[in-house]
DNA sequence: GTGAAAGCGCTAACAT
DNA sequence: ATGTTAGCGCTTTCAC
């Protein structure tokens, strides 16, 4: 079912039916009565593929992230509800999952999509500087580094400063902390909240405490399993992002451990998860959908080219939301 | 940054750029290393859009959905687990959020991706009968009527039975039902579910109790409001989603009716939000992460072809998957 | 082993 | 008001 098909039975050319279909001008009345006829007869629509490898307009804004995980899809229900009422439409691409290492999908995934199929993208956690290219992007939790590009994130280093002192303030002494994906702005923030909160309080943080998880459940499995297996056994772990911090707990449980009568457990995120699992996680509550609406708005903006209308002019190259401490029952006193 | 581009760098032409690029046969290795080197450098990648008009074969699978609220999401989650490591990336398409009416989203995001953009479509409760074209679909909780593409549901007629005789038991006998979207075979079977439960029960259905929310939480919230106005208010609702019933919950509040003192409430799907709202919502579980990725086994099985193998072969025209009641705190026995 | 040329479905500029 | 033409970036014969 091509623009052919629709011209030919409707006896015009593929320009006019094209016309008809894009609402342009020049077009007679009673023509256009007959072409849409036809289009609802045959169930026409647009390829979206041809009409923006030609046009360069498309009315769909990307939504790039590594792949659907409760973090991601907490941005997306905030993003949808943003365009809602827009005229656009999101598509949202996980290009992360690609067996080959995941390293650079962000890259990938906006030269494949860019230019042409969306008018604009909005990044998800992107590890690698982005290319400034023709289209416009808004990046959610960036790599660390000078940006490029309107950033959207959450307070990491106070988030952090008020989980660690949450854990001082039960009495712990013996902190690890599982570190996120290295090259993330947050992950940085994060453990830079956790230590120097922990030495403004007097207390060392031993180096094989400090561990990476990647912000990624397998990695930070094994990074608990190796830390819980030292000799002298933290009584808290501080993961850096709830799906962490929920491997952590899993592995404390293999390991015959309760959470949190002899090991507390802090994450961060407040995915809806962390409230689901046993026992309910304490974390760190960043706005996620919040982050998602406003990234949306602001790329909404930059794609219009109002600069001075709406979130356009509401933030400039940096928009951080408040973090919160969601304290739950997965924290308590050392034993 | 273009093919052309690349391949006057290189001093090849782009058909040979394309042939390096998509590892196709015959080619020196002089050149192929000559070319990568250029790719590299340049940081070409191929566009998804152009070589989709061209090939016909993209390595994408969609997921198109009406939009990104948290049942989709959680059908997203489990598509992605599955589709790691089989090569595809997946690609998530939302259109139904244009403001002209979101009848016929699903015909027309599968014309405008179908064919040429991915590979295959899962559509996610698609309610209007799907023209079975060229792209390979799998729909999960479809339109009523016969259906012309594999299917992925839960058992909902079961899950009203069980949630039904959870109210009756409670000792239930005045009872809404807010009804689902109509055209889904969901939204049919969960009230046949209920109206059959309560008649085996010798309770009669008052036809004001029946109403439709449309498992949106508008319309859900004003037929709550309808129906908790009436002067023989029901002891309890049961609603057709978990978006109804957190909308129900709400309405109760505004009206200073006490959740479960004065109203009980039942949703269906168990959405993660469903355990976070105040009260905890008692609901009927459906695998909704486990009927995405089946729905994405099988769409790989139709895309590859080889009916024979995995999922492909496991299940034919339709895969039902068990409802289970999960009880919480928004039932009790009535004042 | 490599390149020239055609064409995927569509839209925009330019005829008519 | 309508049609003809060219070309978006790519892949695929088919010559060479």
């Amino acid at each position: 079912m091509t623009i052919t098909d629709v011209a030919a039975r409707a006896g015009v050319s593929p320009a006019t039916v094209s016309k008809v279909v894009n609402g342009r001008y020049g077009v007679a009345p009673r023509t256009i009565a007959h072409v849409r006829q036809v289009v609802a007869e045959l169930g026409y629509e647009t390829s979206l593929v041809a009409s923006s490898l030609r046009s360069r307009r498309t009315g769909v804004l990307g939504v790039l992230v590594a792949e659907f995980e409760p973090y991601s899809t907490e941005i997306l229900k905030g993003a949808s509800r943003a365009v809602a009422g827009t005229g656009y439409e999101l598509l949202a691409y996980s290009g992360g999952t690609r067996t080959d290492g995941d390293e650079g999908w962000e890259r990938r995934s906006l030269s494949r999509l860019g230019g042409t199929l969306v008018d604009g993208a909005v990044l998800v956690t992107p590890t690698v500087a982005l290319v400034t290219g023709a289209t416009p992007v808004v990046a959610i939790d960036p790599h660390a580094g000078p940006a490029a590009v309107p950033t959207v994130d959450a307070d990491s280093h106070r988030g952090a400063v008020l989980a660690t002192e949450h854990l001082l303030r039960l009495g712990h002494r013996r902190v690890a902390f599982l570190g996120g994906r290295p090259g993330l702005e947050s992950s940085r923030l994060r453990e830079e909240g956790f230590v120097t909160t922990m030495r403004a309080a007097g207390v060392p943080v031993a180096p094989e405490l400090l561990r990476v998880g990647g912000y990624r459940p397998g990695p930070a499995a094994e990074a608990a399993r190796a830390v819980l297996a030292l000799a002298d056994r933290p009584t808290a772990v501080f993961a850096a992002n709830d799906l962490s911090a929920i491997a952590v707990v899993e592995v404390a449980r293999e390991l015959g451990l309760a959470v949190p009568a002899d090991l507390s457990v802090v994450g961060f995120d407040n995915i809806p998860e962390s409230a689901l699992v046993d026992p309910p996680l304490t974390t760190v509550e960043q706005p996620l959908q919040e982050m998602g609406a406003r990234a949306v708005r602001r790329l909404v903006g930059l794609v219009d080219g109002d600069a001075a209308a709406g979130e356009g002019a509401a933030w400039g190259d940096h928009l951080r939301l408040p973090t919160a401490l969601v304290p739950r029952a997965s924290t308590a006193p050392p034993a």
